[in-house]
DNA sequence: TCTGGGGTCCTAGGACCC
DNA sequence: TCTGGGGTCCTAGGACCC
């Protein structure tokens, strides 16, 4: 992109959230909220909600006297949902600016390269309009000359009702008000540890960050902060970044619908997360060679103690074979494992991985390698045809106290009809990462 | 009673080598 | 009694993001 092209940052209100309304039409006259897995934690929250101070990631339990209250739709998360959603906003970007202009950031935002600085505010408001119109999510577009002042503009954007969603501060005198209506927490890349540290030493907003010296600025944070400064001054230190890059790790965790102590059950979760990050792993064409499983007590109700603890194997060779990998995550499972206490959480992280096409040849067993890593591709596409799971490992149990207690699913026949309207079809997204 | 999940990057410090 | 120094690699942990 020309160093003098704006970036707009185009991010969906309130997405999960935005997701069952656009296929519910009934949600839009209530509150909603969408719960985490195990219907634990609220992880997506309307307006009306954030009015009414429940924060993200809160626990249900501390607020659902107050959600009712006020008639609050509580529904459980449906990934494939805000996956297909995802993927049309995609789609409506590349087609607006073109694959290399988009970087898609999250789920649910990406920044796009606005072209030279003419007509901005026309441009932002017509990818909103046409993204509102072709699938009833509405987005908030901020416009500037860096990644974080867009973050700042978007963020102004949803806030003001005056902006109408869409904010164009590209060499704008008015982005120096904008940085001192921004609290100093509030700035992408100062977390809750670096607020502290910036606040002690009376850095308190956007503004007085960009005023400090970037020097200093790296000395007590990192170089991480030393460049948030000069992206506040208008300098272009985050480049967009159009192409996609392979995962570094692919990871399947998973808190327990209730605490478990035995063996089996633990492990047989364990190797059901193990073939969910393979499938994930296979779909994008990686290859991994070193593992690792954890596992975890209650952190809030440590019984008789808080345990947590993590085991790796790393092999010299890459795999993509389910089977394989079974025995590298059984070795790690009984070096973790522990018999008598009551497990809530576990997970497994896939690592180092490469894509398959390049991994190394074996010196013994390539032909057997390569007949498993071939017959392991086939079940994921007669999976992916004809319902998850059809064929699986017999080892695989996939029921069990380890499952999510999702108690609030929305109605997926009502679902289909709506989806149906929306041309929400059987997509699978390669091109959302995040999967 | 009830407390998410999936990622990335940076840094300090230890191990090791010559 | 005197007791090097520089470089690289790896890892765990911290911080951050959505």
């Amino acid at each position: 992109m020309s160093e003098n092209n704006a970036i707009a940052l185009v991010d969906c209100n309130n997405f999960f959230v935005s997701c069952e309304r656009a296929v519910n039409a009934k949600l839009k006259e209530r509150p909603v909220v969408v719960l985490s897995n195990n219907d634990g934690c609220i992880i997506s929250r309307s307006d009306e909600v954030k009015q009414m101070g429940v924060q993200m990631a809160q626990p249900l339990f501390q607020v659902r006297e107050l959600l009712e209250a006020h008639n609050t739709a509580i529904i459980s998360c449906n990934h494939a949902l805000y996956h297909s959603f995802a993927d049309r906003i995609l789609n409506i970007l590349i087609n607006e600016v073109g694959e290399s202009s988009v970087e898609l950031y999250s789920i649910d935002e990406a920044f796009l390269d606005a072209g030279p600085p003419d007509k901005l505010k026309l441009f932002g408001t017509h990818i909103r309009d046409r993204i509102l119109k072709e699938t009833n999510i509405p987005v908030s577009v901020g416009i500037t000359e860096t990644k974080t002042l867009a973050k700042v503009a978007n963020h102004l954007a949803k806030k003001s009702a005056k902006t109408k969603g869409v904010l164009d501060l590209y060499h704008s005198p008015y982005t120096d008000v904008a940085l001192k209506r921004t609290e100093i927490g509030d700035v992408w890349g100062v977390g809750r540890r670096s607020a502290v540290k910036l606040k002690e030493r009376g850095i308190n907003t956007a503004f007085e960050l960009k005023l400090a010296d970037p020097e200093k600025i790296r000395g007590y944070l990192n170089v991480f902060g030393a460049r948030t400064v000069l992206e506040l001054n208008g300098i272009k230190c985050l480049p967009l970044e159009t192409t996609e890059r392979d995962n570094k790790s692919i990871a399947h965790t998973r808190t327990f619908g209730k605490a478990l102590s035995s063996r089996e059950e633990i492990r047989n979760a364990v190797f059901f997360f193990t073939t969910r990050a393979m499938e994930k792993m296979r779909w994008n064409g990686l290859a991994t060679r070193s593992v690792s499983v954890f596992l975890q007590t209650d952190r809030h109700r440590p019984d008789p103690y808080y345990y947590s603890n993590a085991c790796s194997y790393r092999s010299i060779y890459h795999s993509d074979v389910t089977s394989e990998i079974y025995r590298w995550v059984a070795s790690c499972f009984e070096q973790a494992y522990r018999p008598g206490l009551k497990y809530r959480r576990a997970g497994i992280v896939l690592h180092e991985l490469a894509p398959a096409k390049t991994i190394s040849i074996r010196l013994y067993d390539q032909a057997d390698f390569e007949r498993w890593s071939r017959l392991n591709r086939s079940i994921d596409e007669l999976n992916l045809r004809y319902g998850r799971d059809v064929i699986r490992p017999a080892i695989l149990h996939d029921k069990g106290g380890w499952q999510s207690q999702s108690t609030h699913r929305s109605n997926d026949a009502n679902h289909n009809v709506e989806r149906e309207r929306l041309g929400l079809g059987k997509t699978f997204s390669r091109s959302v990462r995040f999967l």
